[in-house]
DNA sequence: AAGCTATTGAGAATAGGTCTCAAGTGCAAG
DNA sequence: CTTGCACTTGAGACCTATTCTCAATAGCTT
């Protein structure tokens, strides 16, 4: 993904901020700064850690606070993999239609888009009778085929060889 | 749903039990009774109160510890709907690829099947080098259309009227 | 009926996330 | 370049869903 995009993403969210009159306050520059160089999901304590690294002064609170700013603006995307904290996806600027595949056992984490999806999710949400604001999928499954080929170098997925 | 179907997916969770040696107590029949004649979704906290109404020493302990054993099963399945605290839903048992769609304002859910998505999905998934285990699609949307048909009940989509 | 062992209820404990409040700081107007 | 004020902040108290502990209880096999 070019860095280009991710500017872009930024860019956007600043404009966001200013719609609502919100400040951009060094901490919160040191957060979107964070968010949008990475392509990675990431927790709370996470954002916070790497946030620190460019700014010490970023608090829990403020990263908490920001948060919520940031599944606002649509930029960013809650996400629930079955842990018992939250994840982030930064890529929903670039990619707003993207989807998960998650390996049971290695927790590998693969994102692919489908027009042919979108297209009928979109069909059935008419037909239901709904304007269609956002979707998710996640599929759940093992990377067994990679594991047979050698290709996936999760740790899991050589346990049992 | 015939109510077969049901009885059908509370026996299969019984067998369950048996497979793993676990002991069929009052307070589970309870709580088993309670899950395999609901259609609807729940939260922990609804079950110990609808389980209690069939038992009274059901205690909340003992809800979260058989939560889990139900999704173990597959015949029931935690959903995020975006609050605080998990929903569960038990229709999984008959219907094991159905998906959500959500109305923001009203959190009206309406579930739905598609074929056509089952297949592309397993195709994806195939060509990523994963099996299947399981899915979950999760649309987002407003029942606006509904709304201008004056067929949806749910008060927040006529506030605006 | 006995005994082994899974299971239970009550409440303490945990942990992610939210809230409070006094102190600090963007930034728009002058 | 000041000033002023409303927005923000950090620290830690607080909240609340969920998990854990442990002594008492009760399925189920023999």
């Amino acid at each position: 993904m070019p860095v280009t995009e991710k500017q872009n993403a930024k860019q956007k969210f600043m404009d966001f901020l200013a719609k609502k009159q919100l400040r951009i306050t060094s901490q919160r520059q040191a957060i979107i700064d964070t968010v949008f160089s990475t392509e990675e999901h990431f927790t709370a304590e996470q954002l916070l850690e790497w946030s620190r690294h460019r700014d010490k002064s970023v608090s829990r609170a403020t990263v908490y606070r920001t948060l919520p700013l940031l599944t606002e603006s649509g930029l960013v995307r809650e996400m629930d993999f079955g842990k018992d904290y939250k994840f982030y996806d930064p890529n929903y600027a670039e990619h707003p239609n993207h989807n998960h595949i998650i390996c049971q056992d290695c927790d590998k984490i693969v994102e692919f888009e489908s027009e042919k999806i979108a297209k009928l999710e979109d069909e059935i949400s008419h037909k239901l009778g709904f304007s269609i604001k956002a979707q998710r999928l996640q599929i759940t499954g093992n990377c067994e085929e990679l594991k047979k080929l050698g290709a996936c170098r999760h740790k899991s997925c050589h346990e049992h060889e």
